[in-house]
DNA sequence: CTCTTTATCAACCATTTGGTTGTCAACGCC
DNA sequence: GGCGTTGACAACCAAATGGTTGATAAAGAG
């Protein structure tokens, strides 16, 4: 289910060091050895954000004898940004609504007793 | 700081009920009470629920007599859709350097030694 | 003033999360 | 075959999360 996808998608962007390393790896693959290196933790711990960015679909890897390579899957932002728009652009059709019933609200105000109060 | 925020909205939205009551905001503001009702969960339960969006700033709330209605931030959106545009633009440049990479080397193939493996 | 409605706070519980260390497998190199 | 490098898996731990129940506050209704 879609859903699932997207709970898994936000939830291993919620995390500093994996948007980290997601924006690491838009300018270019890396080992896991590589993304690490920056950070004070271990490469195990690396080893575990990678994974969580792996079941989200945000990333896949190779090999390249010990090496695996990790990839940036950029596809699934889809995921997100069709989530967001959606919900975005209601929102938005709603505000235009209300401002039609205010403007409509302020045509008619000298002729009734419900002024806008500022 | 920004990246404080950017985790607390992607992490209120790793949430598959905290993200149908952003959808359902997204309809117009409601009260906890109508916003609990639909899920088989407390009132407490929900209530904690609107909190974490209050603090990720997706919502706001408002004061009528013992209801506290709840308002959708539409535009902490942008702070999302902001963040993943820029990464997954420098994942596409970098894709069509790729494609240029590899049109040049289909350009010379029949002068020097390395083909293109599939 | 008391009762009901609406929602928060506090304490508690089970599960998940992000980190650690230790062990082990896979692979290239000597 | 033995060694160094790269990285995954397992067990463990502290902290955060999502839920519960019980008590409490705030405000209108009787």
């Amino acid at each position: 289910m879609a859903e699932e996808r997207l709970s898994r998608v936000f939830a291993a962007l919620a995390d500093p060091t994996r948007r980290d390393i997601v924006a690491r790896l838009a300018g270019g693959d890396a080992t896991v050895g590589q993304l690490a290196e920056p950070y004070g933790v271990s490469v195990q711990a690396i080893s575990k954000h990678i994974k969580v960015l792996e079941e989200a679909g945000l990333v896949s890897r190779s090999r390249d004898a010990q090496r695996r390579p990790c990839h940036l899957e950029a596809e699934v932002f889809d995921l997100m940004t069709g989530w967001i728009e959606r919900y975005r652009r209601r929102a938005e059709e709603r505000f235009q609504r209300l401002d039609a019933v205010l403007a409509a609200m302020d045509d008619t105000q000298d002729n009734d007793q419900q002024g806008v109060a500022s």
